[in-house]
RNA sequence: CGGGGCGUGGCGCAGUUUGGUAGCGCACCUGCUUUGGGAGCAGGGGGUCGUGGGUUCAAAUCCCGCCGCCCCGACCA
């Protein structure tokens, strides 16, 4: 492969693009390899597709490895399909909806698990056909409330998404480990940096599902990670260890005067000021209100969640633990409706009563004694001792988790990463089967239901995560079976460095290196510089004033290394750095 | 959806407070010079100033409505 800036079409851009946050998307668009056409929809150029297109062929690489098959669905879907799932209005507003012309309704497909689904429900019909493991790299097409940060996170963006089908569990667990084994593969062979962090509580059980996150500032998820035992896990997912029940004695619990005290911080000094009691926050029991709805049902429950007094309930945790339940903030008029509820000071002494569900964060434990609302404006109570004055109806993974808190599995220090989710598997089970009625004839003559796994990997996010991880104050940086081309060569234009320059450039391509020659006229050479380095090619070699002395300047991107090199020993030593 | 900011040649911006010939840098075109760090000189092309209405002799600028975009919080690869 030989290509010419001469005629490559490209545009460099000397500035960031004004709506450009991230380094990846002001990078992506000053170098050329993509242009916004819409709000998180995007152009790929020339560089960029190719880019692309090489992701693709790792990951397509690896898949079929491991035995998966590659189909293509269209991205233009009847209703049908996402009816019969409850999709269709489950999904909301993040689906793209259409009609056609006979105003039939149509979307365009944000995840594709019903399509699989259908496919081998219509194929498929003896146990002897099982297992399988189909994929598609395809494009999705999700309305994001908020698109951001470029190909990042776009509202039209390009997916690997692959679905295994298994008789048993234990097959399921086959496909599960095939798939992980897969990704690491592939994100290794991206030269990426990533964490496989449980995405599931361990209350829930094991490794159902394990997201793969790039860590980057600029990430969307946060993820906890232990250095002590390689523990790592989704924010969502991490469970607080409970410590030891107390069973010392506590005094009687006493009601305090507190007035105006309607933050923890204020709470805190009344309390030490007025009692004397030497608390900090940390002694306090915050008592969050918050509605949950669930799904399919008219139904709202009123639910107090009790924290430690210097966490934040952290509603992304709340969620998680709440699934598929959907909580909601306890507004100004919901109060009203339950004059019981004293805002800022509402105790767990008396939900029982009230009749309303009560579930406190693991660290309140049986024994723990705790200074809370007394349920009366301007009042507190001192020695509130779980299991004593109020029992909670259980415990729940709902406050923020903060760097330095305890491993789970080893008690060492948790650290706190932001990170962006790169792929995704996870033991779907029998959802959509149940759904589809997807069953497989046994060897006895009775019907199996399928069980199946979901997995996915963000194909365009890659590009993003690459540039991301892969860039400095000059430009882009990319591993080398990802780059556009293998060298970058560079003819600085006096005399005859431009003819040289093409002439190795047809050398090399000959020799079945992929090349980029600057054989642009006129072009000074700081310029054809500038744009090497932004375009980012692993190894660039420059033809230039070194000409006259027979030698020619090798110079590795990452590295910033330069070596002169002898004008007939260029080829080869390309060669061997492209193939090394 | 809630909060903040912004819409002016392809890109990045000034001009708006105080109405009066639409400007700068980059990019692009022509010519000459230049060629190892985003070249110099000269000439040139290109803009419904987001949009609709209003005020005015006169609106990018003032008033009202609408639309769009970007950034920060709740979803996801």
């Amino acid at each position: 492969m030989l290509l010419r800036m001469s005629t490559l079409f490209l545009r460099t851009l000397r500035e960031d693009p004004a709506d450009a946050e991230v380094p990846s998307h002001k990078l992506l668009v000053r170098a050329g390899y993509i242009r916004r056409v819409a709000p998180g929809i995007y152009s790929w150029l020339p560089l960029g597709k190719m880019v692309l297109d090489n992701i693709a062929q790792i990951v397509r690489e690896e898949m079929n490895r491991m035995g998966a098959q590659e189909v293509l669905f269209p991205a233009l879907l009847p209703r049908e399909y996402y009816e019969a799932t409850g999709r269709w209005t489950e999904y909301g507003d993040t689906l793209f909806r259409l009609k056609d012309r006979k105003g039939a309704d149509y979307l365009l497909g944000p995840t594709h698990e019903e399509l699989f689904t259908d496919l081998v429900q219509r194929e498929y019909s003896s146990y002897k056909d099982y297992p399988v493991i189909l994929y598609q790299i395809q494009t999705k097409y999700r309305d994001e409330a908020r698109p951001r940060a470029g190909i990042l996170r776009g509202r039209e963006f390009v997916m690997k998404d692959s679905y295994s089908f298994d008789l048993d569990d234990d097959g399921l667990k086959r496909s599960y480990e095939l798939h992980r084994e897969a990704y690491i593969r592939i994100f290794d062979r991206l030269g990426l940096e990533y964490r496989i962090c449980s995405a599931m509580s361990g209350a829930m059980g094991g490794s159902a599902s394990e997201e793969f996150l790039a860590p980057a500032e600029n990430g969307e998820d946060t993820f906890v990670s232990c250095r002590e035992c390689g523990y790592a896990a989704n924010a969502e997912a991490v469970v607080t260890p409970a410590p030891p029940e107390v069973t010392a004695e506590h005094p009687p619990m006493q009601v305090l005067d507190t007035p105006d005290t309607p933050t923890i911080e204020s709470l805190v000094q009344v309390v030490n000021e007025k009692y004397g009691l030497g608390i900090t926050a940390a002694d306090t029991l915050k008592n969050v209100v918050v509605k949950v709805r669930t799904p399919g049902s008219d139904e709202v429950e009123t639910l107090v969640i009790g924290v430690p007094g210097d966490r934040e309930v952290d509603f992304k945790r709340l969620e998680a633990a709440l699934s598929p339940a959907v909580p909601e903030i306890f507004e100004a008029e919901d109060f009203a409706k339950h004059p019981g509820l004293v805002r800022g000071y509402i105790g767990p002494q008396i939900l029982k009563d009230l009749g309303i569900r009560y579930l406190v964060d693991p660290r309140v434990v049986t024994g723990s004694s705790w200074v809370t609302g007394a349920n009366e404006p301007g009042k507190h109570a001192a020695h509130v001792v779980a299991g004593r004055d109020f029992v909670p109806d259980g415990t729940i993974e709902a406050a923020e988790v903060r760097s330095g808190d305890p491993c789970p599995r080893c008690g060492g220090a948790l650290s706190l990463d932001r990170g962006i989710e790169i792929g995704h598997i996870f033991q779907l089970g029998r959802k959509y089967s149940d759904a589809a009625g997807l069953d497989a004839l046994g060897p006895d003559g009775k019907p199996i239901r399928i069980t199946m796994g979901s997995y996915g990997i963000g194909v365009s996010r890659l590009v993003a995560v690459l540039a991301e991880q892969g860039h400095d104050e000059l430009g882009l940086v990319w591993p080398r079976e990802v780059a556009p081309a293998d060298v970058h060569i560079v003819g600085t234009g006096k005399d005859n460095q431009i003819e040289v320059a093409v002439r190795l450039a047809e050398e090399l391509e000959a020799k079945g290196i992929r090349v980029l020659v600057d054989d642009r006229q006129g072009v000074s050479p700081g310029v054809k510089f500038k744009d090497a380095e932004l375009l980012g090619m692993p190894t660039i070699l420059i033809v230039g004033r070194g000409l006259a002395s027979g030698v020619v300047e090798l110079r590795d991107r990452a590295s910033g290394e330069r070596q002169e090199v002898p004008l007939d020993e260029a080829v080869d030593r390309v060669v061997a750095v492209c193939r090394s």
